[in-house]
This record gives structure tokens, sequence and C-alpha cells, in this order.
DNA sequence: ACCGACGGGACCTCCCGTTGTT
DNA sequence: AACAACGGGAGGTCCCGTCGGT
């Protein structure tokens, strides 16, 4: 795996700083986690038994206890480095694009990515997160809306930039242009996903690209 | 209820077809179905267990296996109850519209209502299911399908009349805007119940109204 | 069982005063509370485990939570079952005596029986219960004080019933007497059943007697 | 244990030399043994797990294991330990009395100071082990039986001593006189802790002492 | 048509003990 | 000497489904 191999190459340098100590928990650590939030992002919070979990990390119930208290932290840790593989597709999608219309279309194209290569098996995981816990589990609730609110102050930076540019029309408003973005693509990963075509995604990328061009670069 | 009432209405009428037999029974069914359909739209299928449909239908195991073979059976049983609310919705709000483009209007207007007043307890079964079940439940996922396809349907049928009395553009994809819409405003459904705020159904219905407005009425 | 025929002997007699319902449940029921009555007495409340209990019961988990809600749940109905067992053996001796004096040697001869003829296998429940749960089972050492709290009372009764008839000395402190009995008694049971020998109850049953005779009885 | 043995016969020869090895160790174990044994005392045997000794101790698991083969080993060590401060406390407060009465008194006293002052969280650990291990737990069971047992031994030499210098009636069993004294007192730590009022304790102590003094006592 | 009793398996959690490492 | 990591089994609880009764 990339991360085994960047883990190799991080370790000497991490010798240099001491920090030797606990290395291989952490490793299992954060193996469970990464593992499980596949399952759970498959087959939901309350449809993963941790004896799938067992079996996906190859470890008993005393390896996996002793890392996380119960299926709930677990559940936690897993969502939060389901977030992070999220974040990581935005940064590097972003991370190319130059003018503001452009990052927010790279914004948009990450989820059009996610019917062919999802950031997990099984979808978009803020999605159906925020399906599974919204009447249910407060925690997951609360971190799934803090991953909304971080794409929301994404928007207003970007388009604040886009604004003082001039290349965004400054009637703009950020916070429902991200809502609009969001809601119009978690709808179109759902549909590609329930269909099993990725035409839906498609259809709502295009609509968004023609309505960033239109109605909100500044002309 | 309404139900209730229209029931108490209809088995009189019933009964001048001969339907005498198995009356009590299918509305034991009925109520078993529905009942469920709220609990497994709140809590999901597999968070969902028997009992908890036991104590909100106040009847012992016996008596729900008497009309349900299985959990599974009833699970389907409980979509197809929530599919017909559905569908009552839609009909409801499309019967007083006369245009194309109202009659649009009015089926973004069933989602729009979705956050002051789902069709079930719990928001939109169709979102729902299709995120649990995208991977899981081959049976309940085509069920989940066949809603969609029933929507994109409706839209070629109005699309089509609009197209044929020159109120819409005749450029206009019925099936690419049947997606448009229906991914807009489920992932506006998704947002409005994880934020606990409307906001998001209201934007995505003002986007998609406007955007009927100039994109799809024929000028 | 002796208990099982007596069951199938009243049966019909409670079909006459329409007891008919829940037969078969609660007959179970207080099988299970016998047994495990039983099993806690020798093992105690955190050394027994419901598999020790299906065992004994020769019924599955599942039987034995139709009728318990939680190991906590039988525990008490077990207790109950128990001081129900040790307050007939009471009832059953004192019935025969006739002088107060008498009657409360026939309490301690209860005690002095127990060496041979425990009220249940694993002795004294009263004693038991309280050493096992006086410092982290408040339910249970609420339930055994209380039983503590109806010796006390019946030797409340006694003595008054004694000194009114001039049969007790009227400086007699029943509440002092009946702790020290109980006390007397209940450690006699405790190095009875440690050592596997009877003497240390005989000691205290005959000091007592003595003690009765000389310093409790009116000269 | 030789292992017991040898350091008996060690220490005063190692204090000799300042000895320095093993010390550490030595000490650990002994607090592992003595924190385990005040645990045992309030939760029971089978009602304490590891992971609480662990917490006690601020060890690990395999910080407990290098001193104790097992679960079972380390109860036996705190067993004994809870038997060593049971010792002192009779030895100190038989310490001060001089005659064979006051003695026999100061025995007493013991257990009367159980209900401000046990010798260990949870009461007598005589007691509560007795209870706890007669049916299940030979070992213990036996190590219980032989701190009774040297109870005794002790009556019978305070006992011998007063018949000798005609302090104590030449008729007095000291077995059985021994046997009273500890049922009694025992019983009277039962109820004192289960009602959470040393009353009982009391009454059997001033019980006892009038006993001694009116009929051990030589006139 | 419905209830109650029960089987037996799965689930989460915790337990005791072992091993490798430092 | 002590810890961290892990195995594997048992504990209590809950689950789904069956069956006899009424």
């Amino acid at each position: 795996l990339t991360r085994a191999t960047e883990c190799a190459i991080l370790r000497p340098i991490s010798l240099l700083f001491g920090e030797e100590t606990m290395r291989k928990g952490q490793e299992t650590h954060n193996r469970i986690a990464a593992q499980a939030a596949a399952l759970f992002n498959v087959t939901g919070y309350s449809g993963t038994a941790m004896s799938d979990i067992m079996r996906a990390t190859r470890l008993e119930k005393g390896g996996i206890y002793r890392h996380f208290a119960s299926k709930e932290q677990l559940s936690l840790a897993a969502f939060d480095y389901a977030a992070e593989q999220v974040r990581q597709r935005f940064a590097a999608s972003l991370a190319e694009s130059e003018s503001a219309i452009d990052t927010l279309v790279a914004f948009l194209a990450v989820f059009r990515s996610y019917a062919e290569r999802p950031p997990l098996p099984g979808g978009c995981p803020v999605l159906n997160t925020a399906i599974e816990c919204d009447d249910t589990n407060p925690a997951l609730r609360e971190r799934t809306a803090a991953i909304i609110a971080e794409w929301c102050a994404l928007f207003h930076a970007i388009v604040s930039a886009g604004i003082a540019c001039s290349e965004i029309d400054p009637e703009v408003d950020a916070q429902q242009l991200a809502l609009l973005c969001i809601a119009t693509m978690e709808g179109g990963v759902m549909l590609a996903r329930l269909l099993g075509d990725s035409t839906p995604l498609e259809v709502a990328y295009q609509h968004l690209c023609r309505y960033l061009e239109h109605s909100v670069r500044l002309h």
C-alpha cells in the first residue's frame, strides 16, 4: 500500500524526532479505523457487526477493543478517517485550479468522480452518514454537519476571493451557492449509485458548471 | 387519521362488492406495514428490530408473523406503503396545476414541503432506502429504483405535453431534467434534515424554479 | 417434583376461579427463579453465569430472557424466592410452639437446622446475600435488610406477648435480643459451613437457649 | 512455597547486608497484594476483575502477571495479606491487656471496632471469604478455616492461662467459647454492615462481655 | 387472528492470560 | 521490571423465527 510505504519512509524521520514510541499501536489503530470506515460506508453503522470488522482487519475482538473502547468510539474514528479521505480528495482536486470559478468546478469534479472512484467503497461517507444518523446518532450527525460546514466555509473563501478579483458577481451568496452545489452533487451521487449509472452525476455536474459560468461569473 | 377515516369510508363500499372476506386481516396487515414503514424510515432497516415493530403495533410476534413471513417481506411491504404515501403526495400536489411548467414546479414543491411535513417520520423514504440499500439489498434497491423510474416517466409525460403545446423548449431532455430535479431536491432534503434547517431545500427549490422558467420554458 | 405435582393438582381448581390465563408462563417463571436461587446461593450472584442457569433450567437464553429482562431482575426474583423459602421454614417451626420462650427457641432452632438441611443449597441466603451485596448491590441489600427487619418485628411481637403474659422480663429489649440472636446464629451458620462441622451452630444454639432461660424469662 | 520460606529466611540476613537486590520487586508484589486484597474484600473474588486491580495498582497486565502467575494465585496472596492485617489488629489489641478475661475482651473489641474501622475496606475478610468460598474455592476455604483455627488456638492459650491463675472457671471449654465469640461477633459484623448501623456489633460485644464476666470468670 | 413460550444464534463487551519489546 | 498488543473464549443481552394453543 501507498500508506505502508509512506510509513516506512517516515519512520526513520520520526525516529530523529523521538516519535519512536507507540508506533505499532498507532498503526494498528489507524488500520482498524480505515478498514472499518470502508465497511461502515458500505453496510452502514448498524448494519456492520464487529465480527465483520474482525474479519476485515484479521484481528480478534481483544485486538480491536484494545484500540477502541466500543463500537461507538470506533465508528467515530472511522468517520474521521473517511472525512480525512474526502478532504484529501478535495485538496488534490482544488490544488491544480487557479481562478475562483475553476476552483468551484474542481470542487464539483470531486463529486463527479465518485461514480467511478468513490473515496471509500460504498460511495460518499458524508451522504451515507447523514442519511443513517440524522435521527439516531447525534455524535455522528454533528461530525457530518461539521464537514458540510467546512465545505460552506470553503465556498465562502473561494467566492470572496472571486469577488475581490472581479471574477465572481458580488451579488452571489456563497452560502446558498454552497448548499445548492452540495445538494445537487450529493443527490447525483445517490442516484448514480442507486441506478448503477453515472449519468445523474454527469447531468448534475454539467448543469452546475453552466450555472457557474452564466450566473456566478461576473460578465 | 385521514387514512383511518378513508378506510372507514371505503369499507362499506367494498362490502357492496362482496369483499367481506379477509377484511380484518387486511386492515391489520396494512396497519403493521404503515407503522413499520415509519420505523424503518427513521432508524433504517438494519437498525429497526422486530421488537420495535411489536411495540409500535402493540402486537405480539405471532400477530406480525401471521401477516408477514419474515422481516424481509415486511420491509418490502413497508417500503410499498411508503412509496404509496409518496405517490399520494405527488398526486395531490400535481392535481391542482394546469400548465406543464406549473406541474413541474408542483413536483418540486412536494420535496420542498418535506422539511416541515415529511411523507413519513424520518424524511424521504426513497432517499433513505436508496442510501441504505444500494449495496446490500437488491430487492429494496430495485423497488427504490422503480420509484425513480416512475418519476422520470412522469417528467417525460409532462415535458412531452409541454412541448406539444409549445410551453416547453423542444430541446429539453426530459430524462436529464428529471434526474437533475430529483438529485437537487433529494440532496436538499438530506441537507435540510442533517442541519435541521429548511434553507437548503428552499435554495434548491428556488434555483430549479428559476431554471425551469429561464431554460425550460419556451420563450 | 413435588412442586410440579402440586401445580398439576391445583390447576383444575384454579380453572374454576378463572385463573387459567398465563399458567404455563408463570410456572416456568417460578421454576427459573427457584433454580436460579439455588445457584446464586451456592456460587454467588457474580459467580453465577446465565449459562449456569440455562443448564440448570434446561432452557435456552431466549426462554429465560422471555421471563426476566436481565440477570439483575432474575437475581431479585431469585432472592424473593429464597426469602419465601426461609419464611416458610420459620412459619413451620414457630407453628408448633406455644409459649413466648418456646417460640424464640423455635426461631433459633431453624438456624440450628441449617447445617444439615439448609433452606437452599449453599446455606442461608440472607447471610450470603448480605455479605456479597452490602457494598455493591443496593437493590439486593435493601431486600436483605428487609428480611432482617421482618425478623426483628417478629421478635417484637413475641417479646411483647411474652411480657404481657408475664413470661418474659419486661426489661428485655426485643430489638437488641433479635440482633443478638440473629448475629449469633448467622455467625454460627457461617462457621459451620466453613468448617464443615455443625458444632458452632450447636454451641450458638445452646448458648442462646440458656440465655433465654436465665436472662429473658421472668423468674 | 519455597519462595515464601526463602524470603522469610533471607529477609533478616539481607537486611544486615543492606540488601539492595530484589527489593523493588518485592515491594511491588506486596503493593499489588495489598490493593487487590481491598478490592477482593469489597467486590468479592469473582466480582473483581484483573482490570479493576490494574486500575487500582496503576499497573498494566504484564506488570501484575510478572508477580503472580494467575488471578487465583493473586487471590491467595491477597488473602494472606488481609489475614496479616487482621492478625496485626489482634496483636495490637491483645498487647495492652493483662488478665485472661481482659485479653478475651480485647479480642472481642477488635471485632467491635470493625464497624468504624475495618481492617480492610469491605469489612471482615475472614467473614467475606468464608461466605464466598465455602462451596467453590477449596484453597481459600482452607486458608480461611486456618485463621479460625488460629483464633481457637489463641482462645485455648488464653483460657488455659486463665485457668492456671484461677481467673477462669476450669469448667470452661475454650473451643466452644471461641466458636461462640467468633460466631457472635462475625454475625454482628455482618448485621452492622448490612444495616449500616453499629448497634448489632455493640449488642454482641456487650452481651459477650457480660457472659465472660458472669459465666467464664471464676468467682 | 392473535398470543405466549421458547430455541438458538449473533451481537457487543469484557475477561484472563500470553507474548514480544523495551 | 514493566508495558503494549493481541488471542480467544465467555458473559449478558437481544435478535429473528417457529410452534402450540386458544
